[in-house]
DNA sequence: ATCCCTGCAAAGCCTTTGCATGCGC
DNA sequence: GCGCATGCAAAGGCTTTGCAGGGAT
C-alpha cells in the first residue's frame, strides 16, 4: 500500500478505480485492454479513458513501467521490483522477468536457467546525446 | 543492388516504388510517414498502403529490420550492417548505432565513445519457452 | 467547497484490408 | 496475358482530448 503515500504525497487522489489497477498490474504485465477487462469482470466501472489517464500518472510518479514488445500496443507493470528485463514467448506470448545482466552471456544463461531459446532481442538506449546535454 | 536479387529469387517483383523505398532506408531508420514525405518530396507516386505492404515483405524476407522505439510507430532500416542496437536522443529524437555488446560495460563505453548519457534502456528478448519448444 | 478524477463521446494517429486498375515479368 | 503490386477508399485498433458531472480531500 505504499502506493498511497506516493499519490498523497504528490497531490493525487486515491480512488476505487486506480487501487483496482494497481491491484490487477499486482501480478503480470497487462496492456490497457486487458486491465479493462479485467476490471470489467470485476465489476469495477471503469472507462479505458480512466485507464490510459491513470497509467500516464503512475508512469511520471515512478509507480509504473510501460514497455513495448512490438505487439503494436504498449503493456504496463508495477516498479516493485528491481530493473528488469523480460522474456516473451513468440509462441504463447507469455512473458517471464530477467535480470539486467550482461547480454551475450545472458543468452547463454537463460537457456540454461529457464530454457527459453532466444531467437532474437532488441536493446535500446535512450538518453541525451552530446549535443543536448549542452543546451 | 543486392535487393533485387533477393526479390526476383522470392518472386517478388522490382518497381519504381519498391526502389525508392529502399533508397530512401539506405541512410537512416525512418517511420512510414517520414518514408511517405520524402517520396513525396521526390515526386514519386505512391501510397501509404503500399509502403506498409512493401516494408512486411521487405521485413519478412530480411531486407529491413523494424523497432519500436517507443514512439507508438514503428521505424525501418535497412539490414546491410551487422545486428546492433540504437542510441535514441530523448531531446532531439536522434538516433546513432551502436555495436551488440555487454550491457553494463556497455553504457560506459557508450559515454566514453560518443559522450550520449544513457537514462533508461529497453531490452527484450524474443524466442520459444521451454512448453512451446515441444510442441 | 474546491478541484481533481471520472465517464461519455468524439476525434486523432497508425495500420490494415477490399477491390478494381495497372504494371512487371 | 498472368498475377502480383498499386492507388484509392474505408475501416479497424490503440490512444488522446473536451466537457460536464461526481467524488476525494
Amino acid at each position: 500500500m505504499e502506493y498511497v503515500e506516493t499519490l498523497k504525497k504528490n497531490g493525487y487522489r486515491i480512488t476505487k478505480q486506480r487501487s483496482e489497477i494497481l491491484n490487477a498490474l499486482a501480478t503480470y504485465p497487462l496492456s490497457v485492454h486487458e486491465l479493462f477487462k479485467i476490471l470489467q469482470q470485476k465489476s469495477v466501472k471503469i472507462d479505458l479513458a480512466s485507464i490510459y489517464r491513470s497509467l500516464e500518472t503512475f508512469e511520471r510518479l515512478g509507480l509504473v513501467a510501460s514497455s513495448d514488445l512490438g505487439e503494436g500496443k504498449k503493456r504496463y507493470e508495477l516498479l516493485h521490483t528491481k530493473h528488469h528485463h523480460h522474456l516473451i514467448c513468440t509462441s504463447c506470448g507469455g512473458i517471464e522477468d530477467i535480470d539486467c545482466a550482461d547480454i551475450e552471456t545472458a543468452i547463454q544463461k537463460i537457456y540454461k536457467n529457464t530454457q527459453f531459446k532466444v531467437e532474437r532481442h532488441t536493446l535500446e538506449f535512450f538518453g541525451q546525446c552530446h549535443l543536448c546535454q549542452q543546451l
